[in-house]
DNA sequence: TTGTATGCGTTATCAG
DNA sequence: CTGATAACGCATACAA
């Protein structure tokens, strides 16, 4: 009676099954008649396999089923080497697609696998967020951050965790980002409209606790003073997230005894929603906005936006990421994309006479 | 002379530091002064500990700046218990976004972390990233399918790993599904467009091997025949991705010599390049559209849509992945989603008089 | 209520 | 070129 009649036989001879019903290292190597340790070089592409034997693992791979367990083999290791994090606000949105789409890029261009989570527009989320990542033994991650204050992270960089923040920079900590230039992007929008002699300017953004938020105000602020105009506080609005919101904002800013005649918004959505509300109106409201969007070329009007490079801004924090994993004590490297103002329709809207 | 007087010492006294630089719990054990075992108690909220012991534990935890190695007790447990995958084509588009947004509020809800990652509509990474995530041992994995035979996942589901298939049914293998009814939905819009009077509907859409697009064309037959109208198959274009293509299949589709009057586009994307196309036209020709978009109805003439709702899409098949996590061998379920007709616009456009 | 011993599946070290 | 052995950090029995 060999040892075979009892599988189930418990004791220092045979392989035991693993728990998971997945096959293992082990019975690879024992279908294949060598140790495990082999098998392990084969998995791995390190040298030193003679052809022969290499071939009768794989055969004995193929036939068991074996897949590799991640786990175990970044629990060795101490960490995982192919595979980086993404955290972005929430996966909605053409913006956090596109930027995903060009980190997802570079990372398969690199032997990276991308692993995305949301934070759900939560700072205490985006916190959970990473640190489930960290946990899971990723190579480095890269935030969106929402949050205000990052220094929950001084113990995962210390202990050499790669970070790069993208679209928003980092803050009370010290790391690498890439962001567009929303000061110089909100600058050049706002004075476009400066230019066709608009002085009564509505800004609709979200709350300045978002650093974008702040910049593009900001912009908006230098355009006003470049041009040698005052910024009425009145015209301001922070806080609108949707449309609906947006378009109860901009329809009581174009009310207003003294009401605005062009306005300026933050993102793409605010700006659907202004455009929304200025086809309700009986006076026309000139519109930039910060952002892209499908079919802003063929609503009527049409409207003139900041554009940015998602796509771009996501294989430039990839890229940070990829140089800090390889050079975890580097100086910090930022990167700040340029916008382009895309002008659309022929007949701008012009203030109203005096 | 103590031990601690040589920390570099071999031997079996001592904690010796872990190669990744982050404290381990047997660190954390040592300055607490009690036992490993407590502090996993502690950590994953296990009942008998008493207070006293469970704060100076957590003082511990916050002064070595603690973080739980998920991948070591990943592999402890034998399997991941809190987490699930999703495979998608690629994180751009609405569609995908929301799917996504479905399956992430309940995954929350269940406590569950939801990691994405794409597979760029490609089969091959498609399988490859489905495996990715296995070896990471996630709980389960929801797979909106690009390729067109998962015989591959038979090695997964025998050993264990829950599936479950979303906006496609799987091919060649058994498992949970959650579509939306294609058939009905585009029979719904084409017959919006035959009761009209058109009788030379042109059909857009992606290759056949996507099961979507053979269910939603089988969907226009089944309208043609039900209004007794022959299909003519030059009418029939599969292929267009992109908008510039579609652009071009619609223009040459309306200008044959006996011209389509009428066209129901597959996807979004193709449906704004029909409609760009249309534009250009110098004859009218209507529009219905399989799947939502934003501005659909403020654009001129305003698009009628076939609509499906991506987020309950998401959270069908999460419910699925939770249930099959749960009963490994239940009978397999399939959710089959309602569409919606939106109808856009007062003046439909009418076919020509002959 | 707390601690001890053992194993999870893989990789690294070093010997053959 | 290949194999034995010892970690890796945590969880699970079971014992105290």
């Amino acid at each position: 009676m060999t040892a075979l009649s009892h599988p189930a036989a418990p004791g220092p001879a045979g392989t035991p099954r693993p728990r998971t019903g997945r096959p293992t290292m082990a019975q690879v190597a024992e279908a294949a008649g060598v140790s495990p340790k082999t098998v392990s070089r084969v998995i791995n592409g390190e040298p030193g396999v003679v052809a022969t034997t290499a071939e009768r693992v794989e055969r004995a791979i193929a036939q068991l089923g074996y897949r590799h367990n991640h786990a175990a083999a970044s629990l060795a290791r101490g960490r995982t080497q192919d595979t980086v994090g993404l955290v972005i606000e929430g996966i909605a949105g053409r913006f956090y697609a596109e930027l995903a789409s060009g980190v997802e890029e570079v990372a398969r261009a690199h032997g990276q696998q991308l692993l995305i989570a949301s934070s759900e527009e939560n700072p205490d989320r985006e916190r959970e967020t990473i640190l489930a990542l960290a946990s899971r033994q990723v190579g480095g991650i890269i935030v969106v951050p929402r949050s205000g204050d990052h220094r929950y992270l001084r113990t995962e960089l210390r202990s050499g965790l790669a970070v790069v923040f993208a679209d928003r920079p980092p803050q009370r900590i010290k790391a690498d980002y890439a962001l567009v230039d929303n000061v110089a992007g909100a600058r050049e929008g706002v004075t476009h409209l400066l230019r066709q002699g608009h002085r009564r300017i509505a800004f609709i953004g979200n709350e300045l606790a978002v650093a974008t938020s702040a910049d593009r105000l900001e912009g908006y602020r230098q355009a006003h003073r470049d041009a040698g105009v005052d910024v009425d506080p009145a015209l301001v609005v922070l806080g609108p997230t949707d449309v609906p919101s947006t378009e109860a904002a901009l329809t009581r800013l174009a009310t207003l005894p003294d009401p605005a005649t062009a306005a300026f918004t933050q993102n793409s959505r605010l700006t659907m929603g202004a455009w929304r509300a200025i086809k309700q109106l009986d006076r026309p409201v000139a519109l930039v906005g910060f952002d892209d969007f499908d079919l802003a070329d063929v609503i009527d009007p049409p409207v003139t936006v900041v554009a940015q490079d998602p796509v771009e801004l996501g294989r430039r924090a990839m890229h940070l990421l990829l140089r800090r994993i390889a050079h975890h004590n580097a100086r910090h490297h930022h990167d700040i994309l340029p916008t382009r103002l895309v002008v659309r329709g022929s007949g701008e809207i012009p203030p109203p006479r005096r």
